[in-house]
DNA sequence: CTGAAAGCGCTTACAG
DNA sequence: CTGAAAGCGCTTACAG
């Protein structure tokens, strides 16, 4: 009727309390007998070792904290499915906390996070305070950045190449024979919005270009559709807008059918994630593809890292992303990835 | 340097270490000159129960363990947002687990949850064995259902009224003067997808009209293209399409402008569910709303009924979604609400 | 109100 | 290989 506990299982095997902790712990030893015996009452019972007793013994809890901010933008169901999948196949498991995007906020979901004795947080698009990633460390706790660099915190942090990214999405309009370009930025108070831009500027730059516009999107819907709206409504509106991300970029697509305009022909629009909406026939946005996979994977491999070796130095890991072109913007002749 | 025990809080307040347990256990008391030795002393040295060790003793983890399956569908992160949020507000959390959409494997995955005693566990448009229904209940564990009924295992369920959510849309269709209606159904697996079908099939039947075609979409975005080609390629292709959700109803009017067709015109499309998606301007989906925010209040209401009385029944609830009217069908004349 | 003590369900040296 | 025992960090009767 209620819970099963080891003991439990011993009298009815006939054997210790430890007996049966160590059948259930990998690589303690337990002669054939013993298993079996222990096995099948478990099965009677339907026992399973309580995770919490053994996390605190352990000091381990095989629970990994995940803070993420922003549900809306598709990459990040993306990434949490397979952060989810990954860890869970490590053994672990996901202890999510939402979190409002201010430092004041995540950092009282750390505390929380430090209370369950995760083994581990993972920080999704999210800042922290210097403060509150030094009682991380000593508490012996890792902490590693998803899709958010911080220079000042001495965390590591897994990005994708975001300046390189930003170049790349410039040269490719440049290339196109554009020259009213405009920038409908990430976020500046994030590393992604700021590196994207950062890169782009400098390769307007090193073609001689100015920008035709520069505005901060938020990472915002509305935002990005006000935005557009207002780079419309001038006398000569731009050619060509990059977006700080795709879930911006969608917005401008809307705005501009809404205005009669044809993305593609009329002005080209280039984004940036390469999240599956992307793809689908109503976008057919040009981007540039953040690798998730990839991002997820080593996100993954570094906190365990740093879970096995806690001396671990912190690592600030980029991910090279690449242009995937498709009908939003114009393609320059005779181009070839 | 480590973790701060209740101990090393007692010894620097001078105090005993059930007195600092005391603080920081509500409803228990203390004097104040306690409260403000105890709490100075733990703020300095960073200290925070070990909620794993509470957990133990108490019997009440205040984990909460949230199956899902699909993530590509907006509409699960956004529920899974607010899920999140409406537990953290009550000192709840949420251990997510990744499932695939076998039964066979929810019920691993619930033996998983379940070691890690979990106050209670949502399981998100996935299904469950009555034998787990069974072990969860007498290992005193409350399910609840979110998305999804069903009738064989006794356990709590929150879905929207999916039947009469079919018939809208059927009615919808039919005064809008189609004769030619087609459904490209949700998962016959899946007590939704069931759900609308019977709905739609009922109105039509009460019409006197058979639909002119009905196939399972099976909540796939790749089988809901090739079914949408299939019914194209078709002498007299359908004038409208019921489809089982908005997920598959974008894929159906991509599919549709690829061939050359307009949404509303050329043949009207309604899906299900009023995803944020389907109010953007290239799909300006009409569809069945599901209203995730109460279908949330109601799942968290009900489970911490649950958890607080355990003697309480199961129960089936539904909540009524409406029809929002976009542009992807035709309007009947002099339609209102 | 407060402290000493038992106990939550485990793991892990320690002897044998 | 195996059992008895200590201890992980707490909460909660039990006395005082």
């Amino acid at each position: 009727m209620d819970k099963v506990t080891s003991l439990q299982v011993a009298q009815r095997a006939g054997v210790s309390q430890s007996a049966v902790s160590r059948v259930f712990t990998p690589g303690a030893s337990a002669s054939a007998k013993t298993i079996a015996k222990v096995r099948k009452a478990a099965a009677e019972l339907g026992y399973h070792p309580n995770v919490l007793a053994r996390a605190m013994v352990s000091g381990k809890s095989r629970i990994i904290g995940l803070v993420v901010a922003y549900l809306d933008n598709q990459f990040y169901p993306l990434a949490l499915e397979r952060l989810s999948n990954a860890l869970q196949a490590q053994g672990y498991h996901i202890l999510i906390f939402t979190a409002p995007n201010s430092t004041d906020g995540v950092d009282e979901v750390m505390n929380d996070l430090m209370a369950y004795q995760v083994d581990g947080i993972i920080l999704a698009s999210v800042s922290i305070s210097s403060d509150l990633a030094e009682r991380a460390r000593n508490a012996g706790i890792p902490v590693v950045l998803f899709n958010r660099a911080q220079d000042d915190v001495g965390l590591t942090a897994v990005t994708s190449a975001n300046r390189k990214g930003g170049r790349l999405a410039a040269e490719f309009l440049l290339a196109g024979g554009h020259s009213r370009i405009a920038h409908i930025a990430g976020w500046q108070g994030s590393s992604t919005g700021r590196d994207r831009q950062a890169g782009f500027l400098q390769a307007l730059d090193a073609a001689g270009v100015a920008p035709s516009a520069l505005v901060d999107g938020m990472y915002n819907r509305d935002i990005a559709i006000a935005c557009t709206q207002e780079l419309l409504a001038a006398a000569r509106h731009p050619d060509a807008i990059f977006v700080g991300n795709d879930h911006m970029a969608f917005a401008v697509l809307d705005t501009l059918r809404a205005a009669g305009l044809v993305a593609g022909q009329d002005i080209s629009v280039v984004g940036y994630d390469d999240v599956p909406l992307a793809a689908w026939g109503a976008y057919a946005l040009t981007t540039i593809r953040q690798p998730v996979n990839r991002m997820v994977d080593t996100t993954v491999t570094t906190m365990l890292e740093q879970i096995t070796t806690p001396a671990t130095p912190p690592r600030q890991i980029e991910i090279d992303g690449r242009l995937i072109v498709r009908s939003s913007a114009r393609i320059p002749q005779g181009w070839t990835q």
